[in-house]
DNA sequence: ATAGTATATGCATATATGCTCATATATTCA
DNA sequence: TGAATATATGAGCATATATGCATATACTAT
């Protein structure tokens, strides 16, 4: 295990020691560590957006062309293309060329099932 | 339903129909509204964030106060309130004063399951 | 090859975000 | 009341982000 955390900077004095260590310490073992907060954090991140979710969310059951999705998102071409690209890097939809067109897909069913959930979170209590 | 809509404001030019009409309509049926995209992506903005997640991970299964939390992420006492603000304001988690402590909590499951399952992406084929 | 269509991308800009510093508020205890 | 502890917040700076514009690339058809 790491040693333990140094004093954080605080402008007020604080004690030396955790205020409730036998929590503490079990909350240290659930931590998830910084690299895989990063990571997951990219992926929040790719849905922190309300192009990008409608993107996705008219991708749940269909593939659909670039020009069809900024259709449907009423925005621009280049603007979707920029959003999907990011979605793309971050392996949450996937392209598939057909001749001049590229239709997308959800790439995983995680995608999916994050989309409900937070929807099941913002629909009622949250 | 809706009237179609307007041709995107494109560059280049494109043909003033969906490319797969019956497609497009069936996607339109599935596509969630800018209102509701909007404060799902505030929630999923709110995970967007090393920091933040790190301190969702603490408090998976154990309530902790702003200290210690601090001690925990390795960050100072105001950065850390400054995260739990944006999150009780999206009521992920809940603040409980106990004295002059204010012990943190998660405050629903959802919270403890969309963690779950972005994990689940990014730990393996994500 | 040339023109046309579908998508992608570099750059610029306006806006948002995370952290620190200083300070304010809330609570306890002497 | 006054000092100390625990948390919250406003301002400011450095960095990130979303979109539009212009242009590049990929593919089709003539």
């Amino acid at each position: 295990m790491e040693k333990q955390a140094e004093r954080s900077t605080t402008t007020q004095t604080h004690p030396d020691h955790f205020i409730d260590l036998e929590e503490v310490l079990a909350a240290r073992a659930r931590l998830v560590d910084s690299a895989t907060a990063s990571r997951l954090a990219d992926t929040f991140r790719a849905l922190a957006d309300p192009t990008r979710l409608r993107l996705i969310s008219a991708l749940r059951e269909h593939q659909l062309c670039v020009y069809d999705l900024a259709a449907l998102v009423g925005l621009s071409q280049s603007a979707v293309s920029h959003q999907l690209r990011i979605l793309r890097n971050l392996r949450l939809v996937r392209a598939n060329r057909t001749g001049r067109t590229v239709y997308y897909t959800l790439d995983d069913d995680h995608i999916r099932q994050l989309l409900q959930l937070g929807l099941e979170h913002v629909q009622h209590g949250g």
